[in-house]
DNA sequence: CGGTGTTTTGACGTCGGTCAATATGTGTGG
DNA sequence: CCACACATATTGACCGACGTCAAAACACCG
């Protein structure tokens, strides 16, 4: 496996693309390679985080608790995705808690090696910068979601992203597979909710489901179920 | 009124006091002393921002529109806070729309200006960052709030919110008056379901009212509603 | 004073949360 | 390969929170 961050495909994803040839080569040097079994965690909530988590192969949710002790899934990381970045640079505490929904492999990038990147090259900065606005606009978009929409539409609107974020396999089922109280807990609804509305959508046609895995049968009609027929 | 970027005070809340003298001086120099009344918008969602805002007198509201074309409030901006930032860096439309609460005073500084200091003093892009990774922790945190707390517990923060921000007259109301309406627009409910609760509240002798004004009367009493008594 | 906009109250329906019972997997050790 | 234990999925019944519609009470103007 490849473990040189010069030549890794993934970087082409996130802000180290701005490093120059010998700003990797530190990073490279001062990363360590882990390896996280599905359902184990890379950090709790509250904890003082050390460095950052690239991912290179799997999926993790980043999850957030609520004071009734329910877990809300805040977003899910993939390839290339690089988490703890805000609370590294922001010097806090991480506000999330990072479980792997299937097998990974991270890198984790020693705190000081950021940091010192971030004061030397703008550039690198800057390109932090966007994805961290990017971010807070998906953050804004989701809360009034949240707010507006039905549960039966964010339900909708989350298999629309599974699907395009991570595919679907021959069959048509989608590559990211996800227990009920997963999707209950992303859409911010009750495990028994989630699984009404699936069947609900199963009857109409619109999905299919074998096991736990979920396919999307008719697309466009899911689609016009969220904007509102 | 002072217009020097030098000698305003509000500076020191925002990332703006990164800067050195030289480069304060250029922002001075560039900036433009703008008035908005009550009830004018600053900017429209989806507009094109040439530079960003910096508010030194007043509140504005930051929403977005739904679908359904309901709005909602997703962050109050007043003294020191920058608006459209996140565009400007991004390189994006906003995804928000700006309206003046009350009569207001803001500078506009622009985009050149603030595309310049980043490329060239780090520590500003990370006094940026740092306040961008606040703003979005806060995002989460609402997020979570808007799906896993009852109406009644977001409206009981929200009043707690605006007494700690903007604090109470000699009577004991609060400063930053709304109407049903922008309350309603800020926890995510019917303007309907919001007065329902605020009468509930007055009854349970936590808040009072005059007119449209609201003052708290039992702070510890709100608070315990809204940790689940 | 009538006119316009906001606040308040009432009535009603429904979405969605909770509890409890059942079914269906899924993994373990024998 | 089976049987048992345990986790997850599914279904049903119930009910409370909240959105919606409509009307009445105020308030704030010119």
């Amino acid at each position: 496996m490849e473990t040189r961050c010069e030549n890794c495909i993934v970087r082409q994803y996130n802000s180290l693309r701005a490093l120059s040839k010998d700003e990797l080569k530190e990073v490279s040097n001062s990363k360590i390679l882990k390896t996280v079994k599905k359902g184990e965690s890379l950090f709790e909530e509250g904890e003082k985080l050390d460095g950052v988590y690239c991912v290179r192969n799997g999926v993790s949710k980043l999850s957030k608790l609520s004071a009734t002790g329910k877990e809300h899934i805040v977003k899910l990381a993939s390839n290339g995705v690089i988490m703890g970045q805000r609370s590294v640079i922001a010097d806090e505490t991480t506000h999330l808690r990072a479980v792997a929904i299937n097998d990974m492999t991270v890198c984790f990038i020693p705190k000081h090696t950021i940091i010192n990147t971030l004061n030397t090259n703008p550039n690198f900065a800057i390109e932090v910068l966007r994805h961290m606005a990017h971010d807070l606009k998906e953050a804004d978009n989701v809360i009034v979601n949240m707010s507006q929409k039905t549960v039966k539409q964010r339900l909708g609107e989350a298999f629309l992203y599974l699907k395009k974020n991570y595919g679907e396999d021959n069959d048509g089922y989608l590559t990211l597979t996800l227990s009920r109280d997963e999707y209950a807990n992303i859409v911010g609804t009750a495990s028994e909710s989630c699984i009404r509305i699936i069947s609900e959508f199963k009857k109409k046609g619109l999905l299919k489901t074998s096991g736990k895995k979920i396919g999307i049968v008719n697309e466009k009609g899911l689609r016009n179920m969220i904007t509102g027929f």
